[in-house]
Order: C-alpha cells, then structure tokens, then sequence
RNA sequence: GGCCCGGUAGUUCAGAUGGUUAGAAUGCCAGCCUGUCACGCUGGAGGUCGAGGGUUCGAGUCCCUUCCGGGUCGCCA
C-alpha cells in the first residue's frame, strides 16, 4: 500500500504535468470501454481527470479496468500524456492530458449506488438525505460546503484580527421561559431536572462581558424546536457576537466590515460601506415587513387621509376606527392581468387576514374597479395621484388593522415582485433595520412580550413610556437584512440591574420568577456590568447566500427533514426501556 | 395545528373518460467494438403503482384513513 501513495489530486493536473510519473486515488466516475480500449474518468474532490487503459501498454491495467464500475475507489499510476488535439475536451478542466494506465489497484468496490453522483440530477430530496454520504460526493455540495469552510475560516480570521477571543459556551443549559420551544436532556444524576439544548448562547456571552472578555464571539450550534422552512433547520450555526463599550454604531460598523471581509473574499465583490440603514416603522409603512426585499421597488402608499371621509364603508370604517389604508402600484399590471389573475391576487391576499383586496386599473379614461362608483372623482385622483398611476397600472389597495394591511401587502408585493420579474437576482441588497419596538402584547398570553428577547435595551427617551404605553417603546434592536431575509439580529443589551428588573415586570414576570429564572444573571450584574451589546447571524443563511443555494439543506453537511428527522440515521428513535428508567422516565403516549 | 404540491422499474418520469400482459428514458447485466468523453451497436433482466381499508364484475386511476418528502401560513424571545 505504500507504493499507491497518491502524488497529485486528479482536477489539478494539466498540461505543465505532462511526462510527469503520477499515482492517482479516486472514484471512477465513469467507464467508457471501446473494447480494446477503456477509457476512465477518476474524480476526487478537486474534479475529474481522463484515464486510458490500453492492453498493449499494459495488461494488468486493462484487465483491472474491465472490471471496474462506478464509484469503485481506486489508485492508479501511471504517465500524463498530453492528448492530440482533436482528442482534448474542452468541458474539463483537465481535458488536454489524459494517465496513460500503468497499474490500476482496486482500493475498494461499490453496490451500484442509487444515486448517479452528478450534478443536476434531479433526486428527490428524501433520497438525497438518506444516501447523504453519496448526495455529498456530488460536486456542487461538495463546493457549498468548501465555501462554508472558507467563510468560516474568514469571520474566524476578521473577528481575530480585531481583538476578539473565541470562547464556548455550554451546550446543556437551563430551559429558558420564553420564546422558541426548547429541546430537553434529561439529567441522570439530577432525576426530574432537564438541560435544554440552547437557542443562542445568549446569557454566557453577557456574562462573559460582566467577566471583562469585552470582545467575544462564537461559531455556535444553535437549537430550537419549532417547525422548519426553506431557511431554517431545528439545529443551525450562528456567529455570535459580543462587544463592551459599544453603541449602535460600533457593532453595525465592525459588522459592515466583516461582512464587506467575507464578500471580497469568496465573491471577489466590493460591498460599498456603511450599508443602508431603515427604521422597522419605515420598513412596515413602505415594505410591509420587517425585513423588506429592497432589490425593487413598489413600495406600499398610505391612503388613509385620502379616503377617510369617502362614501365606501370600507374605507371610511377602517380609518375611523384606527386601522390602516395602503396599497402598491403594480406598474402596467392593469393591461396584463386577466379578471381572473386579479382574482386569485385578492384570495392571495385573505391567507394573511386580509378580509379583500381593492383592485383599480388605471385607464386613460379613469379607472375601473368595483368600487368606483363608491368614490367620489376627487378621490379617486387623490388615490391615483398619491400612488403614481399612470395608464395601465393596477392599483391594489388593502384597509385593515395595520398589521393585517402590512402582512397582506408586504407578501403580495414579493409575490408580484418574483412573478413580473423585478428582481435582480445578482444583487446584494444590505439593509439594517433599527429601533424595533421593544415590546409587543401577545393576545393568547394576555400580556407584553419582548419582539427580541427580555435583555434588549429600550431607546433612553422612550423608558418612560415602559410604564404608561409600553407598546410604544422602541428598542436598541437592529436585523442586518439582504435580498429579504433575516441575516442576522442584535442589541444593545440592558447593563443595569434596576431597569433589567423594570424589564421582567413589564413582561409579567414576578421577582420571584425572575429570581427563579434569571437571578444568576441579575445576581451578576450587581458586580460591575459594563455597557454591552451584540449582534448573531445565522451562518447557514450567509453561506446560502454566498453560495447562491435556495434551500439551508444545501450547505449543512447532514440536515434533517421539515419533520426533523435524519432520514439517514432514523433519528429521532425510541428510546431503549433501560435508557427510560434510569432518567426516572416514563412516556404517556396518547 | 391549517393550506398547497408530490409518492408508479435502481433513478427521473408518462400513464383522459376505471377495462388485455403497467410504458419511456436512463441505469443495471451479457455480447461486440482501439480514441471515447452523456461513446456506439445488439440482446436481457428489472414493478407490493407509499401503506391499509372501501366502492366496483374489474382500481395505478374513484372514496376514506394513514405514512413519507417538499413548499407555505401560524409558530420561530
């Protein structure tokens, strides 16, 4: 074996290597027998290189190769040779040589695998999953997953460079009481106690500020127990990140760098810093979302003081009783759109809430709606005006609680916005979004609850409001948002033990309770906190988009399915009986 | 928890209106072939139509239940 000791990766070899003696290892890609003549194409991760076998050169390794079949691992040495030049392939990086075959070694055979390791090959994802080993071998996953490295080794890279330490943080933690479902440990040792896997490393790291570290971050598997997305996995990858002395704009502007770093680095792009930035009550008004999709723009129109006297019910209704009236333009729309493709925009819209969908071409002669009639000519040139119609345009108008109007419009506006094709799919639109409301009422729950989570700071000016309309405080919150998604989020943490405490009576929380949960953490900031801040992006969603991927599957090794199973291992399983009892646990299975 | 799409050879798919022995491509196996590179040619094997139940003389096709995969709303401090 110490003879087959490879001396190159088969997709670096090229022309410069011709004459050279070489021993190749590899997966055979393909055979391609002439009868006399077989030829091979051996693939490891740097790509594919062309092998002949010719009996006459060799017999040991014309036999070996007749034997061989796809994904058989072998070592083969052998000389390059450069090809004649009607025989070089243009399609491969090293299609002007070919190894000459010398001697093939059998390394290792394969079951004829169930998947055709190719790019492009259209498997079905569940098949995927479970042979993820072969699915992995295809050269697009194992360029995602190179990329990932390499952003990886990039932030560890930038973050290091300017001061930061990478500590961890512990996987068994305490359950925490709010926000996403927990996954549970039980602890042996401590019957009827559990750890809960955690949802960020959030308190370590303000802990690790209170213990002077003033700059940390973490490359930190994350757990969270809800129902998965395109974008999002039951575990996942954060880049978690603390800082003490800071504001605001020291953690968006040493965030812009690392994020300009990255882009230069595996996209060869310039970002141009400071990214733009928006407030979420901006966001809402003109996108309908906290996360708005700035790559086009038919941004929402508020017509409330427009209507808000008018004849239709609807309209005059919704504004007296403080709701909300906007609509978007959908530019030409109004000559395209059949009756029935309108049609199916207003049952769109009612998934959101939306109880209708107003509807106006603009014509050169006025506008046509079902509604028309209900406005007065005033109105309807205000409406048209505001909005910038011009012939052709559809106008399409929602009036409901705002939040209704925002979800309803903000989704329609991205689904029009892909379907008329006014996205630039090559763009990369950076965007923090600022001053999130630091609380929002839960109706099931009965009380306030924190848009981020209990430790984010409220705005100075606004902490007298905590008590009189806390809805109305705004937070030191800000999400770095591209193309649409949620990058990442973080704040400015509250550092005093007075307000934190403020903090836990507003959402309801008892002293007792807040003793119970988070008296560690109050109990520390009685011994000198220094004012602290942080951000956390979720990594898989960055190399997604590095990467140019759809689905978060694509750029995590082994993922599980939307009902959070391995399909490759079965995990989740039933637990052994034995296993049970000694964890003091008994099922009660309905 | 809701809504939508899908499940048929190893794989990707086609199978109006229920009706002969369920097809194609590709892969696989065998034979032939010395310049192929999605090699070519000839032949062959290969099916629990996701599972269970029902309607029917007869179900891949219709009905009910259920499992699995995907998308999405709720959810995701």
């Amino acid at each position: 074996m110490h003879e087959l000791k490879r001396t190159h990766m088969c997709g670096q070899l090229d022309a410069a290597d011709s004459g050279a003696r070489v021993l190749i290892n590899g997966w055979v890609q393909r055979r391609r027998d002439l009868g006399g003549l077989i030829f091979l194409d051996i693939r490891d991760r740097t790509g594919i290189v062309q092998v002949v076998a010719d009996g006459e050169v060799s017999r040991q390794a014309f036999k070996t190769a007749e034997a061989l079949r796809n994904e058989f691992v072998v070592a083969v040495k052998g000389n390059v040779v450069r090809r004649k030049e009607d025989a070089v392939n243009p399609k491969l990086k090293t299609g002007e040589i070919e190894i000459a075959a010398e001697e093939i070694v059998i390394l290792s055979k394969a079951q004829t695998p169930p998947i055709y390791i190719e790019d492009n090959n259209n498997i079905t994802e569940a098949l995927r999953l479970k042979y993820r080993y072969l699915d992995l071998r295809r050269p697009s996953m194992q360029k995602s997953l190179t990329l990932r490295h390499r952003v990886t080794m990039d932030v560890r890279e930038f973050l290091d460079q300017n001061g930061f330490l990478e500590i961890e943080t512990p996987m068994l933690t305490r359950p925490t009481p709010e926000g996403a479902r927990d996954y549970l440990v039980p602890s042996r040792v401590n019957p009827g106690r559990f750890f809960a896997l955690p949802q960020s490393p959030q308190l370590f790291k303000q802990l690790l500020m209170v213990s002077g570290m003033d700059k940390y971050f973490q490359i930190a598997r994350c757990f969270r127990d809800e129902d998965l997305r395109a974008d999002r996995q039951p575990e996942f990858t954060q880049i978690d990140i603390e800082m003490s002395f800071v504001d605001m704009d020291d953690v968006i502007s040493l965030n812009e760098r690392l994020m300009a770093h990255v882009f230069e680095k595996n996209l060869g792009l310039k970002l141009s810093i400071p990214f733009k930035r928006m407030t979420y009550q901006q966001a809402m008004e003109q996108y309908g979302s906290d996360k708005p999709d700035t790559r086009f723009d038919m941004k929402l129109v508020g017509i409330a003081d427009l209507v808000a006297n008018s004849a239709f019910k609807v309209f005059s209704d919704t504004a007296a009783s403080g709701g909300d009236i906007r609509g978007i333009n959908a530019k030409g729309c109004g000559k395209t759109f059949s009756r029935r493709e309108i049609d199916r925009l207003v049952e769109y819209v009612k998934q959101f809430g939306a109880k209708g969908l107003v509807w106006m071409v603009v014509t050169e002669e006025g506008v046509k709606s079902p509604i028309a009639k209900f406005l007065t000519m005033e109105e309807t040139d205000a409406i048209i005006k505001r909005m910038d119609g011009q012939a052709g345009d559809l106008l399409l108008i929602v009036a409901d609680r705002p939040k209704v109007v925002y979800d309803s419009l903000g989704q329609l506006r991205l689904d029009l916005g892909r379907r008329l094709g006014l996205i630039d799919e090559h763009a990369f639109n950076f965007l923090w979004v600022t001053h999130f409301p630091l609380l929002e009422y839960d109706e099931e729950e009965g009380r306030y609850v924190a848009v981020h989570h209990p430790f984010t700071s409220p705005v100075s000016e606004d902490i007298p409001l905590l008590d009189s309309q806390p809805g109305k405080v705004r937070a030191n919150a800000y999400d770095l948002v591209l193309n649409g998604m949620e990058l990442g989020g973080g704040s400015i943490r509250i550092h005093d033990t007075n307000l934190q405490q403020k903090m836990f009576e507003v959402l309801g929380f008892s002293r007792e309770k807040a003793e119970e949960k988070f008296g560690f953490l109050l109990e520390a900031f009685k011994y000198g906190t220094p004012p602290h801040g942080g951000i956390a992006f979720g990594l898989d969603r960055l190399v997604m988009v590095v990467a140019g991927r759809e689905n978060i599957r694509d750029v995590i090794a082994f993922p599980k399915t939307q009902n959070a199973a391995c399909l490759m291992t079965g995990a989740p399983a039933e637990a052994d009986e034995g296993q049970l009892k000694e964890i003091h646990i008994k099922l009660d299975m309905e």
